[in-house]
DNA sequence: GTAGGGTGGTTAAGCGCTTAACGGATTACC
DNA sequence: GGTAATCCGTTAAGCGCTTAACCACCCTAC
């Protein structure tokens, strides 16, 4: 059987009603008796009705759509799990309700501010999801002189800008103990690029907690969030003049590859080597030795994140939402430091 | 500045001609003479006019939109590379289009259906791209029922639908090939749930070649592609009677879970046991040994996907089309079978 | 001079839905 | 009994765009 889309004056037609109480039935408001409005939703679905999208656009100027743009190369977003699983954090949270999610990639962020304001001219989307914000960025600008509601998945540094984070100044801090602990003093962190602002949250932490603890070769490279980056950056520090015993990264995948490095050099991980990867993930239970890691609730962000944004594409003010703590998983790439 | 979205009718007045005029103009059709289309561009252009997906959409009944639903659990999709993979060879075949990517996960098989008969529906998409097709998918019934044009990615078991496809059975012989020159002869293939197709395929092509090659030990097994259940499998294969010399898994994630696995049994791979991975990532890369993998064109196979279901959208027949072959990557998890 | 054929536009209907404004019955109130 | 309020429904405009149908005008042909 071939289905034809019905629409509210077949339904209209077949109730023999008018389209407008078909409407005020369908959306739950006043208007209409309750037999009626029983009557009407049931032809209604009877008949498989869904709302055109388009239409209902159209008159009430709502897109019922939230958009997503990663500005990531291809290369890397493959491998790191972290999009995914925020992706997963979004579905779950949209399930059920009307929104649909519009995702794009793209490998520059003048592609990133083109689609968003794309999708915006197009009125495609109600509201957008921003992730790694830059210092600066250009998309905050962009939001504001759309007006176009956005929240952050990041750490609250746009005053006004509704966002959700966690705290990760923390964080660094523990894990920095924790290797003080184990007798470490020469950390390193490698981090992501530095125009990101977690990157650079991240970083001032543990510029700070290093010298609270008299760290004093504690210090910070950059990396790409690649493997191959990872690997070279890496192998440099590694084979400095006095090669820390400790390294911690700003990602999975990056920590993966140093595990590499190390073998190659070798180096013992954790005997002669520390490391702590960020972002727990399969990738790091699955290596051996496994991966000690810093576990971020990220599908629980992306979730808060929708239900925020759709509250303040509801109206609801700016509001800057903390998500649970993230927390140290220590495995087995963590231990004494080598005296 | 805040921006306010003009209309065509904005562009009409500034331009003193009818909104109709404007479309035509917009649209690069005839109606219009050259200096007015040039004016009446310049205009929308300098107001920033981005049309209306809702009001096009309504109009002309495209919704310049295709629809991608991954029926995967988030812990699953979460790891494996393969599908932002995928999205980046979409993305790159739609970029510089009109059409959008409507994206969405889900848990269960009846959630994926009711994703695109929502869709549908909505009018919200002009086609959908089907993965991970099973036995009798109702997909295909549902695609047909609807008469909504979609593109298989995968064999071609549907006659009349189109697909995009690897030859994923020459490449599982050139493997089975490989290892047998290498000595082994005790296989076993740790392939995906039996109900896709794709595992049926290659557990076909893998039983048949082992028959031609003499392997009378080769045997399939099953898991879902998640590392614990690998590491199950793979466990309970090595420790069994006469354990098999070499695994060919089908997927990288499973791979590397049998790596920690084979490990913690004492064994060194690829001295005592070869594996070999499908789909090629910078997971195998990463771990160590770094693993030998059979590497497909999978964003290759996204974009082509695309452009297949963009053409059928135009009103293009149903082409069923290969991409470039698998390809194995010999790295250091395949060697000698051991004597 | 008029019929015929382009050009270069305009007009208006329609896509499917929402919603303010209206109106005919009932019911409530004093 | 008259007026007001309430209920349940209809009407029609409008969201921004496309497009068939129409029209005014100029040009050419015989």
């Amino acid at each position: 059987m071939v289905v034809k889309r019905p629409t509210i004056s077949d339904i209209a037609k077949a109730a023999g009603v008018s389209t407008g109480a078909v409407s005020y039935a369908l959306n739950n408001r006043p208007g209409v008796s309750e037999p009626t409005r029983r009557r009407i939703m049931d032809i209604a679905d009877r008949l498989g009705w869904v709302p055109s999208s388009a239409a209902r656009s159209l008159s009430d100027g709502r897109a019922n759509a939230i958009g997503l743009v990663v500005d990531r190369p291809a290369r890397v977003i493959g491998v790191e799990p972290y999009f995914m699983q925020l992706i997963s954090g979004i579905q779950g949270a949209l399930a059920g309700g009307p929104m649909s999610l519009l995702f794009q990639v793209t490998d520059n962020s003048a592609a990133e501010l083109a689609a968003y304001r794309r999708w915006w001219g197009e009125r495609r989307v109600d509201g957008v999801l921003l992730v790694d914000l830059i210092q600066n960025d250009p998309r905050v600008e962009l939001v504001r002189e759309l007006r176009l509601p956005a929240v952050v998945l990041g750490e609250p540094v746009v005053p006004d800008l509704p966002c959700v984070w966690t705290d990760d100044e923390t964080a660094v801090e523990e894990v920095l103990e924790y290797l003080v602990a184990l007798g470490h003093q020469r950390i390193v962190r490698v981090a992501g690029p530095t125009k990101f602002v977690h990157t650079q949250t991240r970083s001032r932490a543990f510029t700070t907690s290093a010298a609270r603890l008299n760290l004093t070769e504690a210090r910070v490279v950059h990396a790409d969030y690649s493997d191959e980056a990872a690997a070279r950056v890496t192998r440099r520090v590694l084979t400095s003049g006095t090669p820390p015993t400790a390294l911690v990264f700003d990602n999975d995948v990056m920590a993966v590859s140093a595990l590499g490095v190390a073998h190659e050099l070798g180096l013992t991980v954790p005997d002669d080597l520390s490391l702590v990867a960020w972002d727990d993930s399969a990738l790091c239970r699955l290596v051996r030795p496994a991966l000690s890691a810093v576990r971020r609730p990220i599908a629980e962000r992306g979730a808060a994140a929708v239900h925020l944004l759709l509250d303040v594409i509801g109206g609801a003010p700016a509001e800057q939402l903390k998500t649970s703590d993230p927390e140290l998983v220590p495995r087995s790439t963590t231990g004494q430091a080598p005296t």
